[in-house]
DNA sequence: AAATATATTGAACGACCATTCAATATAAAT
DNA sequence: ATTTATATTGAATGGTCGTTCAATATATTT
């Protein structure tokens, strides 16, 4: 009895709404009374959800990771023909995701990655787990004849350097034409990793 | 005539003050207060020294740029031996550095880049000053046929995404032993790439 | 010793913030 | 209609902050 709960939603659309802010402001700018003012709220509404500041960067952690993670739903395909992996590293080397996350907020959480346990361990997590898939897909190839190579664990590791380098330097970069060149030289390498160049 | 100036010392005392307290309470928290609370001085002097918090913001990141340059005074070798070219690779991907800034503070000043156009060509500038160093080092190395590759420009932009990829993920990684291997692999395909497998 | 330029202090202001608490509003259940 | 649990508001508190400004201190030159 009682109102019914609205607690989820409103977590929810308080969360994407100190994304919003984050995106507009910067991570470190975003408070809780920028968040209430661009919601057109009462602050300690959004203190009524979420206890404490701190909560509210949990959540918005969570919201960053899980954005990060929707890249990776290529899964469930066999491996058994050449194409379904170049479609993997395409899509490894894509920038479907500048849609999908601001840079400045996501690098900004990570950062946090060197001062609290739990966002390092969420950050690790996630990390670990993409990781996995790419491995899983690549022993699948190799099995298949696909590909040819000698420890699936040992090339994912680079083939993830080389896409996470390319991001971190990529960022800087604004020149379309620098952009896709350089991108397109570490994929290319990505593939030669995997004899196909 | 009047007293001397004590501008510029006391600008870098402010500076080092403030990166000290930036690593210990995260960037985010660093504050002119802060700063002057750790060096037990008043606010207003600092003011004195850097009209705004934007300018001693700026002041970080130059210190900032600095020390990561000075990995790379690793100069004038003519590159005759294969020797010299291994020497070379092992240094991108040491951790001396682990010693000359600090991660959390360096990805947040990285993450500004996203925001401030000073702070990322800034970043941009030296990033690329540091290919060229490479570049350069690989193009005299090949051309004593010490290396023999296609493309020295390809070849670093590969290595330096092998390296930044590395330290973006092994940054999140605390095992020792998992550290050392996954980046000893990464050096592996770097030397790989350049026929010293 | 006087003049002068810079160093340093200290107080004060206005802005913003996270958090608290009590009060009011609203919807569901009985 | 009353009860009840949750939603939402609004005001208030105590803290921190960047910046300003006037006052004082100190060192150098003449």
């Amino acid at each position: 009895m009682g109102r019914l709960s609205l607690k989820e939603t409103r977590q929810k659309e308080i969360i994407l709404a100190f994304y919003t802010v984050a995106k507009k402001t910067g991570l470190e700018n975003a408070s809780i009374a920028k968040v209430a003012d661009y919601m057109d709220i009462n602050p300690s509404l959004i203190v009524h959800y979420f206890k404490t500041r701190e909560a509210l960067f949990s959540g918005l952690i969570e919201f960053i990771l899980q954005q990060y993670s929707q890249i990776y739903k290529i899964n469930g395909q066999a491996y058994t023909r050449t194409s379904e992996v170049k479609k993997l590293i395409d899509n490894l080397f894509s920038r479907k995701w500048d849609n999908l996350f601001d840079d400045s907020v996501f690098y900004s959480c990570y950062a946090l990655t060197y001062r609290d346990k739990n966002i390092r361990s969420a950050f690790r997590l996630l990390h670990d787990s993409l990781r996995k898939l790419l491995i899983d897909a690549l022993k699948k190839a190799n099995k298949n004849g696909v590909i040819n190579i000698k420890s699936e664990k040992e090339t994912a590791e680079i083939i993830f350097a080389l896409m996470e380098g390319a991001y971190y330097y990529l960022g800087m970069v604004d020149s379309r034409t620098d952009y896709t060149r350089k991108l397109a030289t570490l994929k290319k390498q990505a593939l030669a990793l995997l004899g196909m160049g």
